[in-house]
DNA sequence: AATGACTCCAACCGCCTCGCT
DNA sequence: AAGCGAGGCGGTTGGAGTCAT
């Protein structure tokens, strides 16, 4: 009489193991389109060959824009140690505790990272006091799954800027994006200049996530406004993408330049960002647009 | 250069809880 | 009250990257 639990999902007809970045765009795009009412049926209906759970694991743990990347501070990993005294292993419960931390997350950093500093204490005035995890983790697997930079051990990478936030992208007085023209920027699928040069493939995947719902193209200022279901300030999909976008000197991650001047003249793109988008073409699977053949084709 | 040990963390698994009927 | 389905949680694992030899 139907004892045992019911598989929450056939695991034949599913896809396991990491995601790609065209799931994560497809899931992202979903989400931003109708959120996450039932998780069970939202693969099927976002054309996702994965488990409910699995989805809801990524967005969580990875896709959600609040979650927050890098390394933990002392005062967060102070706040773990704390109050895992006090509740034990209730990472959720932790978690809560932490803007922008996942439990899992924070269960990692906990397994090995606080856990064997706890029961290893560094001797006192230790040269070299315990790496601390996210420094340690390097450029692993990690790294390159999640379309967002981690500090590296050897040779930590500038931290890129946050985004602007929406609201100052509406103002015009001091955004330094706002500083370019708000003909380039007026629509949103035109935010980033890189748009001009995307191949027709990955111009349909990154339309098809900002489109919908990331804003509204209404036009009056800069013609942005955030979707309703996400109560985030800001999402460029280039943001989470990899390749990592290259950082280029006077601009910050998505191209846009930082010195509240234009050191590019509209429309032009450093060499760096248009090979970094055939490259991102050609990881995707998608066509290779063919406006660039300068760019070598491939290691970097 | 090769390779085996170790590290780290995203993803998976299965159980628990909760809400609905 | 009992059964069921779905979400949530915590433990565990797989495998890529790094380090040591």
């Amino acid at each position: 009489m139907g004892r045992g639990r019911a598989p929450c999902c056939d695991k034949s007809k599913v896809k396991r193991g990491p995601w790609s970045p065209a799931e994560d765009l497809l899931l992202i795009s979903f989400i931003q389109k109708f959120g996450h009412d039932n998780w069970r049926s939202l693969p099927k209906q976002a054309g996702l060959m994965r488990c409910g759970k699995s989805c809801r694991l990524r967005w969580i743990n990875y896709l959600r824009p609040d979650v927050k990347r890098g390394n933990f501070s002392e005062e967060e990993e102070d706040t773990i140690i704390s109050l895992h005294n006090s509740i034990g292993n209730k990472w959720s419960k932790i978690a809560a505790h932490l803007p922008g931390r996942t439990d899992n997350e924070i269960k990692n950093v906990w397994n090995t990272y606080l856990k064997k500093r706890l029961s290893n204490p560094p001797s006192q005035n230790s040269s070299s006091p315990a790496p601390s995890p996210s420094l340690s983790s390097s450029s692993s697997t990690v790294d390159k799954l999640n379309y967002a930079p981690l500090p590296s051990k050897v040779a930590p990478q500038p931290v890129p800027p946050p985004p602007p936030t929406h609201n100052a992208l509406r103002d015009s007085s001091t955004s330094t994006i706002s500083s370019v023209s708000a003909q380039k920027y007026g629509s949103v699928c035109n935010f980033d200049p890189l748009f001009d040069h995307l191949g027709p493939g990955l111009k349909n995947v990154l339309e098809e996530v900002d489109k919908p719902n990331c804003f509204v193209e209404n036009n009056d200022a800069m013609g942005m406004e955030v979707p309703l279901e996400l109560d985030c300030d800001f999402w460029n999909p280039f943001d989470y993408l990899e390749p990592m976008r290259p950082l280029v000197e006077g601009m910050d991650a998505r191209g846009a330049d930082v010195l509240g001047e234009e050191t590019q003249l509209p429309g032009e793109i450093a060499e760096e960002n248009k090979s970094w988008l055939r490259r991102l073409e050609k990881e995707l699977g998608l066509e290779v647009s063919g406006d660039d053949s300068s760019v070598p084709s491939d290691n970097s």
